[in-house]
Parts: C-alpha cells; sequence; structure tokens
DNA sequence: GCATTTTTTTAGCTTTGTCTAAAAATAATA
DNA sequence: TATTATTTTTAGACAAAGCTAAAAAAATGC
C-alpha cells in the first residue's frame, strides 16, 4: 500500500463518510464537507482518478474503487486507534480526541499502528462507540437504534454518538450521557419533537429532538 | 508560540545540532545534513529570518535566535518523548524508534504532548541516554566521557549513543552493549587504535575506534 | 421544450518548497 | 596580490494544492 498525502488522505476519507448513505458523491457536497471550493474537489478528483482510488466521469459524481475504500478503512483504523489512545491512556475527554488524531491519523507506518493496537489490547470501538476496523480492514458495525426512536420505557444503552464535535459532546457530557450509560425515553412531546429521558434514579429530563438525532442505542 | 512548517521544523532542528559544537553554521553543512541543495537552504534562512528565528546575513553563516532556540528545544523535546514511548510501551527496538519519531515531532499540540510526558512518568532520557527537554525547554546534559577516551581498567556505564542509525545501534546490540551496560576498556591497540572491552565477566571482545568515539560513558 | 438556475469544470493565478544554472562574493594559493 | 577555486546567492522553473472568474453541462420550472 502506497503513501498518499495528508490532503489525498482527508478527500478519501470524507468521500468514504459520505458515500456511506447515499450511492454517488457531488462535487458540491464535498467541497462542504471539505471546507474548500468545488473547483478544488474537481483538480483532487482527477488525481485520484488517475491513482485507481475513486470511480470518477466529469458530472456524475464519484465513488470510492475497492482500493479507495482499503485506504479509507486504514485512515480509519488509524484515526480511531489514536482516539482511544488519547482517551484511554492520556485521560483526554471525549470532546477533544478528534481534532487531536485528525492529525495523529495521517502518520502512515503500519508497524507503529499494529504496535499502538497490540499495546491498546485491541479495542473495538473508539470512545464515540464507532467501530475499528482491524489490520485487515474489517469493520463490524453494531446495528444502531437512533435515540429519537427508542420506543418508550424500554432501556437501551448509548453505544454511539455519530457527531464528533465538542458543542455536541459536551452536551452530552453534561446531563451524564456516556458511552455505555443506561437511559429510558419516559414522554415525547408532539410539539417540538423533544423527549424527556431518564437515567438511573435521577429525575427525567428533556433533550431536543436534534440531539437525541445523534445519540444511538442498543435496545436490551 | 506559532506553527511551523515541517520543513521549517527541521531546518530549525537541524541548525540546532550543527551549532553545538561550532558558533556558525554554514549553508553547505546544512544543506549536506538536510540532504537538499545549497539554493535552497538559502531561501529558507531568508524564510526564518523574517521569523526572526535565525540570525542570518548573507555569506556570513547563521544560528538560531533566542526564539530559534526555544522552537528546537520543543521539537527535540517532542522527538524525544515519542521516542521513549515507542521504546517503553510500544516495545520497538531502540534502533527503530528515530525514524518514527522524525514524523510524530512535527505533530505539534503542546496538551497532547504534556499529557504524554506525564503518562511516561516524566522520563528524563530517551533510549539513547539524550535528555529530554522539560516543558519549559530546560535541558540538562550529564557530562559525557567518550569511550574511546575511557581510560583502561576504569568501569564505566554507558549512557549515551550520539549515532542514531540502525547501522550503528544493531551492531552495539549485538555486542549487547546498551543504556546502562557496565564495562571497562581491557587494552587499546596502536596500529588501528581499536579497543579490547570486558563487560560483566564475559570474554573480552574488540571494538573499532570508530564505534568506540559513538558510545559515551559514566566514570563510576 | 425552452429559458433560467444550479452545478461542475476549465483556465489561469498564487504560495510553499524544491530544483538547476549562472552570477557574485569569499577563500585559498601560487 | 592576482588568479583560481569554492561557497553562497540570485534568477527563473516546476509540482502540489489551493483559489477566482468564466465557460460548459445538467437540472429545474413554467
Amino acid at each position: 500500500m502506497s503513501k498518499y498525502s495528508v490532503s489525498e488522505e482527508n478527500h478519501i476519507k470524507a468521500i468514504f463518510h459520505l458515500q456511506q448513505d447515499q450511492d454517488t458523491v457531488t462535487t458540491n457536497e464535498l467541497a462542504k464537507e471539505l471546507q474548500t471550493k468545488p473547483a478544488s474537489i474537481t483538480d483532487m478528483m482527477k488525481k485520484l482518478k488517475t491513482k485507481k482510488l475513486v470511480n470518477y466521469q466529469r458530472y456524475k459524481g464519484f465513488r470510492l474503487t475497492e482500493q479507495g475504500n482499503k485506504v479509507a478503512l486504514n485512515i480509519i483504523r488509524r484515526h480511531r486507534l489514536w482516539e482511544y489512545f488519547l482517551s484511554e491512556k492520556l485521560k483526554f475527554n471525549w470532546d477533544e480526541v478528534h481534532d487531536v488524531a485528525e492529525v495523529l491519523e495521517h502518520v502512515s507506518n503500519n508497524k507503529l499502528i499494529d504496535k499502538l493496537d497490540e499495546f491498546l489490547g485491541y479495542p473495538r470501538v473508539d470512545p464515540h462507540g464507532d467501530p475499528i476496523p482491524d489490520a485487515q480492514g474489517k469493520i463490524k458495525s453494531s446495528k444502531k437504534t437512533v435515540l429519537s426512536a427508542l420506543p418508550l420505557n424500554t432501556p437501551g444503552i448509548i453505544n454511539n454518538v455519530s457527531d464528533q464535535s465538542s458543542e455536541v459532546l459536551e452536551i452530552l457530557t453534561h446531563k451524564e450521557m456516556n458511552i455505555g450509560t443506561r437511559l429510558e425515553v419516559k414522554k415525547k412531546f408532539d410539539f417540538d419533537e423533544s423527549l424527556e429521558i431518564k437515567i438511573g434514579r435521577q429525575a427525567a429530563f428533556t433533550i431536543s429532538k436534534k440531539l437525541a438525532d445523534t445519540v444511538y442505542v442498543q435496545i436490551i
């Protein structure tokens, strides 16, 4: 597996994430995701096409090739292992790990990553509950139920948060909603779709639909 | 402390090392050290001068400013902490850590480095015995005696190896000469200045002057 | 189905960091 | 000291990765 530039890796990773819930990624979408201009995306797609990492025809959108997917999973593996390291070993808060891992993920030395994996005890999920691909790029995603769709009075355990921003993670921490937290939905308000949540024997509290859409639970 | 590019950091670090044993660093020397061309060095020196990191007048050589020294010590701190981490935690051999640390040293997040330092237990030397600057950039260098100058039958403990190449480090490992190893010089041969070394109760063996010049000991 | 809007691409420019070739300054030597 | 050799700098070019403005293609709306 050859080496790619930081910029190439960021493009590959962003396409990987975007193509999960759509069959083709557009120039504008990717430009928005990477906070860059559409013209720059076109240039990069041409380059990644010659490197056989994306399938691309002009005006037709794009997707990663098999090889592109492999590269993406490797980057994601590095990112999530570093996140786990920062959180478990260096005691970073879960809302601080993402930005640091964004830099560390580009240190592409496979021996380093495999030894880090071993040192960490082969963790299966990162601090946000996202699965960590193994050295072969295999990833097992647990089936996720979004909190906003959890039926009333059904106990669930938070196992994933889809938003990595410290904005969201700080609110969740403040409400004591962490990975592994067991909770139930006690009430749903039609007016604004907000939810009343109960954790353990604490008093119930209210969260917005928007926040509940970022949290995933496993029903137990 | 602002952020510098990888290339800028590499230039700063190289100047720092070169200026230890000379009062002024020349264009050609730095070009050789960084495996680049003299013309490129001139360009970079102009840039680092405007950033007040080097004192430089054309045709007159250069040195780091106070600020340049601070930046250099910070880079060296990062490098050596990562080396320690790779060696102690990830179980890399001491001849493998340098190259990986060359990349990791450029991740310039102070919180990361300070937390790494704490996690590692504030180590004072890296796997080659080189001192690790603290968060304030303070560095304490132990007085070093070069092995080739150690008097006969005087016990010493290896506390530093000045060559980071795996070539040298592999030979030393093979001869069981590591940081902390206690040894004595039993004989010196005038012809080629080679030395006969004795470690513990093993049989004595011979090493070349060139190798002995890379090893430093503390006399006990 | 044609005009308008939106999206995407192209063309050409900028910056960073490198290079080569030639010119200028300094150092070495006869 | 004059000449030659060496070192350093300048000038100009190139690749990577981004940008703006304009052109081209596709999508939308009446």
